[in-house]
RNA sequence: GCCCCCAUCGACUAGCGGUCCAGGUCGCGGCCCUUUCAAGGCCGUAGCACGGGUUCGAAUCCCGUUGGGGGCACCA
């Protein structure tokens, strides 16, 4: 995985190191990370560790220490000097320029495109290192691969066309070549390369936005690949045992980002109570949300079932945490309930859900109200909203006392 | 402009010459369940870009057209 540091890991760089890695990890192989930083003019120092930070998060993992491109521009430039020697290379305005072969075709069998090949007449020759010593990215990486002894280059098709020069250098070094596997870009919803107003694009957006680390690994394995036509829903040892390069498609695929809701709801509901706890914890500290973690451990089955993202807790259970200012259009013709309903309410010996809801139905039974509209006022003076978690248990939870005035105070509305 | 690549439902895809009047998933629509919203269950909607070939037979192979993408740096 080569990542320049540049800059946030967008989604597209994550897909493509993912493939690396469930590459690696099937045939049993190694997954190098390196940084290719020969344009030091753009390196961001925090970049590394965010590159770092945000593929760990996936739980992608890379074996060994990352390489830096630029700690080893001086065998670049020896390698430069040798083939100059050898007139496979030669000086143009102080800089090194590779001299490519003047006819024929540099072809490869693109694990993932099949045959490319390129007319040799058609390529220019190219800067292998500047003026000022500092070797060019298109030959710093093909060097890296020979010396790493790197087996499979699978990167993004945007690294095609540099794919004959890369060839031509590693061939005039004498270099055994790679197998190559150019993966297709992801698209955003319109077809075009996926861009910020598409939404969310780094990966660190998506884990904001409350999206699970193994929510983002099924997804982003399924675009542009599919192990059959049929199962969607994989853990990551079931991706690692079942993925296969040749499978994975030549056209690009669109990011879909209902489909990714729709799979973090699956994997949300999946978890166990305490694991679902424990991330929902989580989140809310990373996302600066000073709730209490011990009332947030008792709303979270109220929302397991409900919610997709995690960041729709707040907005969902937020009344549990703080005031609600209920509007008074949603409490219309509920008087006689809210009312009721403090009398009842107050009155019961057992202030659980069960109760709570004997209590309330009978009150709407005593009315002539089905339960629907009979419960709506109850649930915006409790909740705030038309839309919330059970009511019962919520009421349940919110306790007797602050149950009662946030209903007394919804009655004097209504 | 030149070079390279891509093309199955709205989306992700299965399909690698007959088992496909094209299957799965998301979305969307309807129904059921139901205290709201979800979830869940059932049913449904919708596609082989176009035109030529090859073949007894094409979504599958070939050519062209159209459309889309990427590249053409002393960037990566």
């Amino acid at each position: 995985m080569a990542p320049s540091p540049t800059g946030f890991l967008h989604i597209g760089g994550v897909r493509t190191f993912l493939f690396n890695w469930l590459f690696a990890r099937q045939q049993g192989g190694e997954n190098r990370l390196r940084i290719e930083n020969t344009d030091t003019t753009r390196e961001v120092a925090e970049a590394v560790d965010q590159i770092k930070q945000s593929l760990s998060w996936v739980g992608i993992d890379w074996d060994g220490e990352p390489t830096f491109q630029l700690d080893r521009m001086d065998d670049c430039r020896r390698a430069a000097e040798q083939l100059v020697t050898e007139g496979k290379a030669y000086e143009d305005d102080g800089a090194i320029r590779f001299r490519m072969p003047d006819d024929g075709v540099t072809a490869w069998d693109d694990v993932v495109r099949g045959r490319v090949e390129f007319q040799n007449a058609q390529l220019a020759d190219p800067v292998i290192v500047r003026s000022d010593g500092r070797p060019i990215y298109n030959f710093a990486s093909p060097l890296e691969d020979v010396w790493d002894g790197i087996t499979h280059v699978i990167r993004g098709d945007d690294h095609i066309s540099n794919t004959p020069t890369q060839i031509n250098i590693i061939r005039a070094v004498g270099g055994d070549l790679p197998t190559y596997a150019h993966v297709p870009n992801i698209f955003g919803q319109d077809g075009k390369k996926l861009s910020k107003r598409h939404g969310a694009t780094g990966i660190d957006e998506f884990r904001a936005a409350g999206y699970l680390p193994e929510t983002m690994l099924n997804f982003l394995a399924l675009l542009g690949w599919a192990p059959d036509g049929e199962t969607t829903l994989m853990s990551r040892d079931e991706l690692i045992s079942r993925f296969s390069l040749e499978r994975v498609s030549s056209s690009p695929a669109q990011f879909d980002y209902a489909k990714l809701d729709w799979m973090n709801g699956v994997y949300l509901r999946e978890l166990s109570i305490e694991d679902y706890t424990h991330r929902l914890v989580l989140w809310l500290g990373e996302n600066g949300y000073d709730w209490d973690a011990e009332l947030v451990a008792r709303t979270a089955p109220l929302v397991q079932d409900k919610i997709a993202k995690l960041s729709e807790y707040p907005a969902f259970a937020g009344f549990f945490f703080g005031d609600i200012e209920p509007d008074p259009a949603q409490l219309e013709g509920g008087a006689d309930m809210l009312a009721a309903a403090e009398t009842v309410l107050g009155k019961i010996p057992e202030f659980d859900a069960e109760s709570i809801e004997a209590a309330l139905r009978g009150i709407a039974d005593g009315l002539g109200l089905k339960p629907r509209q009979a419960f709506q006022p109850i649930r915006v003076a409790v909740t705030g909203s038309k839309i919330s978690p059970g009511l019962f248990e919520s009421i349940e939870l919110l306790g007797r006392e602050e149950s009662l005035s946030r209903i007394r105070a919804a009655a004097s509305l209504a």
